[in-house]
DNA sequence: GCGAGCTGTTGAAACGTTACAATCAATGTC
DNA sequence: GACATTGATTGTAACGTTTCAACAGCTCGC
């Protein structure tokens, strides 16, 4: 590998001098700045980020943990991030911790490790002192899509409860009175919130609370909206219920597809609403109806923060909740008959 | 932040002896080892990656770069290869080209200023010299989804051409004569070989290759799909072919969704095969016939060859390529009165 | 013709870790 | 009891940058 030093033989200059062409090259006369580029270009020089970074303090990377990268609703959220930080030089590395809490442990660790300039995090507990401990050792985080209780953390998510209540009172002014409501783990606090959400409506409209009805799934993901489909369709008609609101629209495609399957009509038989409204929903057998939320805002927004936190000494921890609204589709459509 | 001599300090031992009790355990006294492991909890050391790595010369962290995260292709790929490379302790940060040539050379270089163990790239050209010279410089560099000209970089690819040749196959043994190919922008390597294997098909079946008429689009997206959907619509019927072809699943979920918006029949009207197979196909409007790829496989297989380079010094650079099958689905079926 | 003020350039000291030779203490061997 | 052997610990020299005080030539102004 090349260092400066070599460069600095090759070129005839001394190794300050070259540090200089790569950091103040104002400072350097143009003969000798030409001289000593010819020579990077010639050997193939590259810049050592870890000795450069640990002699100057910090790098100019950013983390993103995410519960699941395949799921387009964070990959859309990591893009607005990825955009933002772009803007200023940074670079977004994305982490992928497949809903599990020991890979986002070793992430964050991965990632203190390697000094970065700020984390974003979508978390499993918004509220955990690991979160703490990072902003005390002097790395910015940002909470992505999760509101900490309380407010020592920049933060930037949309009202999930407001979701959840806007998705149960659609289905209820559609005339149905016995909710699905299919979703987990129920660790997960984006599922908790919108599960809170539905049932706030449904005692709102005077329902009884036992009228939502939970379908616990083991993971946020199409197939377990699957499972849930057979799950459902198992009930006796009497006691099934006519809708179902999934805590994600990645749940309402595998609801929507095994439900289809087994011969029942969506919406007829069943209408389906689902969360985040991601591209493939208006795209999905029966167009779904969903609650949209503001994907690029949410990563913009959050990467804008964490660059404030990283760059301006007299940061003030914010928090953003933007507001989800709903989108009626095919999926919940008053069928003819009714 | 608190370094390897603060808590040699606090733990009243030698700077060595903390180095031991991170790197070799079992060369100090259980007792001293205890009481190191102890102050390090309490100041809440977190190694320095860059020293560490500027001394020890390589890092456990590998970089994937690839075209487009939003993709479900492609998470699914990352995903497979993050679990070959969670399986040797490296961690595997993904980036984001966005399908733009510039972004993919700042993050090489991003990647490369880090010393990343090795490189996993879905390159614009697989046979790029800069490609070449990351290995030369001693990055192990592996090829996913492209297969260069040479074997001289590790690769693993599935075979465009074929899959593209069982897209067409299969729409002309359906009774097709005039096929779309939907895809674009032509400078990607997949696209234009899926072209390749449809031409060679529709040759192949002695029709001539203007009946495989070509819609450009701007990117392999959704979007680009819509609006192939429109600039479909807008032939005169006599010219407007009865079945398309889109170089990925994206494109067809665009162009089915613009078709049924149109009020185009689909497969009666208008038969559409996709590329990928993602989850998504299945469950659209339309569960859309496409082409499988072992998407897991792929990943897994890519980190494998990676971290054989970077660790095995006989390494051989070996190239893997993969079968794609047809996956038939409503959108091609027969028609009812055909 | 001399000091002040530039502009370019240099050399050495740091950054936090790891590796390794050197040291020290204790144990075992004859 | 002298000497080798082992085990635990230490000090120091790297790794490749950046930073910064110091320095060498210059040009100016008086």
């Amino acid at each position: 590998m090349v260092s400066v030093k070599d460069v600095a033989r090759a070129a005839g200059v001394s190794l300050g001098t070259v540090s200089n062409v790569l950091n103040r090259p104002d400072r350097v006369s143009e003969a000798t700045r030409q001289r000593v580029e010819h020579a990077m270009r010639q050997l193939g020089f590259v810049r050592n980020e870890a000795a450069r970074h640990l002699r100057a303090g910090r790098s100019k990377t950013i983390g993103f943990v995410v519960l699941d990268a395949t799921n387009p609703f964070f990959s859309d959220v990591a893009k607005g991030a990825e955009e933002g930080a772009a803007g200023e030089d940074y670079v977004l590395f994305l982490c992928n911790t497949d809903n599990r809490e020991d890979r986002e442990r070793q992430y964050l660790m991965r990632l203190q490790e390697q000094r970065v300039a700020g984390i974003l995090v979508t978390p499993f507990d918004a509220d955990d002192p690991a979160l703490r401990q990072l902003t005390a050792r002097g790395i910015p985080v940002v909470c992505v899509d999760r509101m900490p209780s309380k407010d020592d953390l920049c933060a930037v998510a949309v009202d999930n409860q407001l979701g959840g209540r806007l998705a149960a009172e659609h289905l209820l002014d559609l005339g149905h009175e016995t909710i699905a409501f299919v979703g987990g783990p129920h660790s997960l606090g984006q599922v908790r919130e919108r599960w809170l959400g539905a049932r706030a409506a449904m005692l709102a409209a005077g329902l009884d609370e036992t009228r939502l009805i939970r379908v616990d799934t083991e993971a946020p993901s199409v197939a377990g909206g699957r499972h849930a489909g057979e799950r459902l369709a198992g009930l006796r008609a009497s006691r099934r219920p006519t809708a179902a609101f999934c805590a994600n629209d990645l749940l309402a495609l595998g609801l929507l597809q095994q439900s289809v399957a087994l011969g029942f009509r969506v919406p007829d038989d069943l209408a389906i609403v689902g969360y985040d409204d991601i591209e493939f929903a208006s795209a999905a057998a029966v167009p779904l109806t969903s609650i949209r939320q503001p994907r690029r805002e949410l990563g913009l927004t959050a990467a804008r923060l964490l660059l404030d936190e990283a760059e301006n000494p007299q940061h003030r921890h914010e928090q953003v909740l933007f507001t989800p609204d709903l989108v009626a589709r095919a999926s919940t459509r008053r069928s003819a008959g009714a």
